[in-house]
DNA sequence: GAGGGGGCGGTTTTT
DNA sequence: CCGCCCCCTC
């Protein structure tokens, strides 16, 4: 492969490529060839350096990221070759812990907690301490989470912790902590943070897996929480060969812990790092990336890489204001049909989910077909974490929240449920196991109201059955289910070459490109949001986001804002966002 | 025990 | 404006 492969990369990309040895750093702009760099990589690593695959593990954050490596590695190799561990930090750790889950102190079929289910855990306990509403559940449960990231136990969280709010925390934290235990279950955070333990508090496992990962390459690097950042420093502790890919500019999980000054440590915490910086762009015009500069270049508080292309010039950026929501959207639409590229080429992108529905409204309206990436998660969904929580209670009859859930779903559903247990318990399909329970539960004539969403609930369970039916046994799919998201019935017919433009959260966009973008309620209050507007750190992430934002465009880039918007049934007066009038006039045309 | 109506509170982003 | 929670009724 050598002289062929590496050819498809320019000289700095190669540099980084061959550099396989000791720790290093690659510092890689939006839209530098990050992705190619770390997937070549691994096929260097496998084909040159004849590194067996399982020596190999690169970790990434979202599942869509670890698909396409893996769907490109595999491209890269020769058929029928065994693929090195590529998957998310979750994922990874679930396995790791599923193996080791004596020692870890959980039995080895616990369950993975999702945010309901977590929820629905510290309303119990707030219910036991009878504190009642005063705390909101999700602000508990975001400290517990933050402090896991962290790396704080209940005791260390205490002992940090002063003010009202955080002493009701650290009430609730051990609790907690105690039922996750009593359960059987570990949440997302745990995953994470009981593998750092694990393998601290343990010499012999931690050096099995140090030894057996010669290589490790870390994708987004900026967005590593404390917890991820001990794991890796962990994991690369006896070869020390580890690739961490990054650029603190597109930085934006600040929110759930991420912190991106880790980036900024990683010299400072491995000795004799190299760094290569990818500052080549690929993706957009050089009117794009001066547009998203003067965005990114107000921030103080990290290295800003100066991006530059061969694409010189290009299209001006387009400003539009709209009366409203409403014309905004038509605006958005209007431009698309009057445009002959094909539809997928269009994205609409937006600060928060609430957005897409006049979007979508639109979008029926004009006729035009769109994919919509992200709302409410269909794992997340009502009908199917009731489903599910039968499955659970199968696998982990410890797990009282699953227990709890189906109890609601009714009592009688629940005896008839009991009744035939123990005839599906042995090893049948998970299908068959599901469709087993929805007959004895009659569960779909529960949801089936008649209405629409009666019938989309039906929709999606029968998405669930058609999931199940690749798995072949109820562990298997229990667990992909908790870790990875299901492609909805849009984005597959999309991935099958089906016409549509998509519309989805900056934050989702991350990674992807599209020839137009359009970026819509460019708006004070909404983008910055009004929440991250008044510390300064906060707005700093704003700005990154928007500069993701804009750094998502190939050919040609909207920016729309209205005069007065409708938020939470109220209309507002809006002003246009900071992030517009930062970009200078030269770059701009307004329509 | 199940299911529906009315009041209340709340909008960020996700593995 | 929507979803959630509580309470009320059957």
């Amino acid at each position: 492969m050598a002289p062929s492969i590496l050819a498809n990369l320019d000289s700095d990309q190669q540099e980084a490529v061959k550099k396989t040895d000791g720790p290093n750093l690659i510092l890689a702009g939006a839209g530098s060839g990050k992705t190619r760099v770390l997937t070549y990589k691994v096929a260097y690593l496998v084909l040159e350096k004849k590194t067996p695959a399982q020596n190999i593990l690169m970790v990434t954050f979202t599942n869509k990221a670890a698909g396409e490596m893996k769907e490109r590695v595999f491209k890269y190799l020769d058929k029928g070759s065994e693929l090195p561990f590529m998957g998310t930090f979750h994922s990874f750790c679930a396995r790791l812990l599923r193996v080791e889950s004596e020692r870890a102190g959980f039995s080895k079929n616990f369950s993975i907690y999702d945010e309901t289910d977590q929820l629905d855990l510290v309303k119990e306990i707030l219910s036991d301490l009878q504190i009642g509403s005063k705390s909101r559940p999700q602000a508990i449960l975001a400290a517990i989470s933050q402090a896991k990231g962290e790396l704080l136990g209940p005791d260390d969280y205490k002992k940090l912790s002063f003010g009202y709010f955080a002493q009701i925390v650290s009430e609730v934290y051990p609790r907690y902590q105690k039922l996750l235990l009593k359960n059987n279950a570990l949440d997302f955070d745990d995953l994470i943070s009981e593998t750092v333990k694990l393998l601290k508090q343990n010499s012999d496992i931690a050096q099995k897996y140090q030894k057996r990962f010669c290589y490790i390459l870390v994708d987004e690097y900026q967005d590593v929480n404390t917890a991820q950042y001990e794991l890796t420093k962990i994991l690369a502790g006896f070869w020390g060969n580890i690739t961490v890919v990054g650029d603190a500019c597109q930085a934006i999980y600040g929110f759930r812990g991420a912190d991106f000054r880790n980036i900024l440590n990683f010299e400072k915490d491995f000795e004799n790092v190299t760094v290569f910086n990818l500052t080549r762009n690929y993706r957009s015009t050089q009117a794009i990336l001066d547009g998203a500069f003067s965005v990114i270049s107000q921030n103080e508080s990290h290295p800003i890489l100066k991006l530059w292309t061969k694409n010189k010039g290009g299209e001006l950026l387009e400003i539009f204001e709209a009366e409203n929501e409403v014309e905004e959207a038509g605006f958005v639409l209007t431009q698309i049909k009057e445009s002959y590229s094909p539809l997928s080429s269009f994205a609409v992108l937006y600060r928060t989910n609430a957005q897409s529905r006049v979007l979508e409204e639109a979008c029926l309206e004009s006729g035009i077909p769109y994919v919509l990436v992200g709302g409410t998660r269909f794992y997340q969904r009502k009908e199917i974490k009731d489903v599910l929580s039968y499955l659970r209670v199968i696998t982990n009859p410890k797990d009282s929240v699953s227990q709890k859930r189906i109890e609601k779903i009714g009592k009688g559903r629940l005896k008839k449920f009991e009744k035939v247990k123990e005839e599906i318990e042995r090893n049948r399909k998970p299908q068959e196991i599901i469709e087993n329970i929805l007959k004895e539960t009659e569960y779909l004539f529960l949801i089936d109201d008649g209405t629409e969403k009666g019938k989309s609930r039906v929709e999606n369970v029968k998405e669930l059955l058609s999931v199940a039916s690749k798995f072949e046994n109820l562990s298997d799919f229990l667990e992909n289910v908790s870790l990875v998201e299901a492609e909805s019935e849009a984005q597959k017919s999309a991935s099958e070459g089906k016409e549509a433009i998509t519309l989805m959260t900056v934050h989702a966009a991350k990674g992807l490109e599209f020839e137009t973008v359009f970026l819509v309620g460019m708006e004070e209050g909404l983008f910055p949001h009004l929440r991250s507007s008044f510390d300064p750190a906060d707005l700093e992430e704003e700005r990154r986001l928007a500069y993701v934002g804009i750094t998502r465009a190939k050919v040609k880039l909207y920016l729309t804002y209205v005069r007065n918007r409708l938020f939470l049934g109220r209309r507002q007066t809006c002003l246009v966002s900071r992030f517009v009038t930062d970009i200078p006039d030269h770059l701009i045309s307004k329509c």
